[in-house]
DNA sequence: GAGGGAAGTGGACAGCATGTCCACTTCCCT
DNA sequence: AGGGAAGTGGACATGCTGTCCACTTCCCTC
């Protein structure tokens, strides 16, 4: 029997040329099919032909468009949770100079940054997370983890299954319905404002 | 130029013997393909084959999957919007013998119903909603209306915003994972009972 | 209880999306 | 320059959607 998989991974090999110039016609050509019409209705064909690569080539990379539009927005999510766990207060903790944010302050702030991100990019989350996929992503683990504490840290009872509920006004879809029937994000920020603070506030 | 639309429709044509037939067929095979598997991925296709007619027909009364389980759910959504409008307290609005009960009560008891109501028929609302589809059902207006009412009453700021956002958590697909990760009925209902105390409860 | 027109039926068909496969091309390392 | 590996693109098989229409079944009338 010989050894066939070498347990120490080399490094990870060079992207080839062709292939990084293909990846960047995928996500342009992604996000603007994305942007401009129903993005739950964007299929794959359509980006590799708006791309202008085969199927094959396509498929290689991304196995769906979900995968796409998460690597779309990845990054945006990511400087979210940086500022969630390090930036300043109400986000972020605080703590250290100054008084740490009640956690009813800190979630109002979480709900107006999260409006704030589905505003410039409810398009991506939609081509991202169709209904239940939602729960199954990293990003909403790290939502539900930060709102968690939150509620424990209010001295709520079971918070973990609080946290789901008072996650669940972000919806995508809810969001997206809301924008459309003509609520501005600054309305809809202060109705969950008034959410955070009836349910974490005052004791 | 004749008169083509007669203005008096006359009384509702009768439902012929073979079409009845093929209803109850459609709706028996429907209701447990939708039990069995999951909702969103029966097709039009399967509840033909497994009712055992042709596709012709069955698009002939149905244009799509969702409106067979609405079929499915209707009567069970009306059941409870009728204790909503004239049951007894805390669900009904009581008031000409008892007393009237806070609007955090009527709203912990609504939870309680509808959770209940997911219980039972989850499989259901997640065959006639998917996503963006279920605000544009006339039973969301309805819950819509009446968390509305009760916002309103206990004097929430702008209560049709809040609405939607203590609706959220009664989205079927969060219902679904939280109850194949374990969670009892019981715990969600005590949840939200606590939600709606924060949210509605105390002034 | 026959007959006829309307309602209902079922399967074939065209269109579209998915995901896989593989002969060919391009790249990059030596 | 050359060769092997990585990458490419389009053809293909499969499955679902909705529509269409020749045929069957029903039920009302006489």
């Amino acid at each position: 029997m010989t050894t066939e998989l070498p347990l120490a991974d080399g490094p990870p090999p060079r992207e080839r040329a062709d292939a990084a110039r293909n990846r960047a016609k995928v996500l342009a050509a992604a996000e603007r099919l994305f942007a401009e019409g129903d993005p739950t209705a964007v299929t794959m064909d359509d980006i590799a032909r708006t791309a202008g690569i085969g199927r094959g080539t396509l498929y290689r990379r991304y196995p769906d468009r979900a995968s796409i539009a998460r690597a779309l927005l990845d990054e945006h999510e990511r400087a979210l949770q940086e500022r969630l766990l390090r930036g300043a207060p109400p986000l972020g903790p605080g703590g250290a100079d100054g008084a740490a944010p009640a956690p009813a302050e800190r979630l109002a702030a979480f709900y107006a940054a999260m409006v704030e991100l589905l505003e410039t990019h409810v398009h991506l989350v939609l081509g991202a997370e169709t209904g239940a996929a939602r729960y199954r992503t990293g990003a909403y683990a790290f939502w539900r983890l930060h709102v968690t504490h939150l509620a424990r840290e209010a001295g709520r009872p079971d918070p973990e299954v609080l946290a789901d509920q008072l996650l669940a006004p972000l919806a995508p879809e809810l969001f997206r319905h809301q924008r459309d029937g003509g609520l501005t994000p600054e309305r809809i920020t202060a109705a969950l404002a008034a959410l955070a603070h009836g349910v974490l506030g005052r004791d």
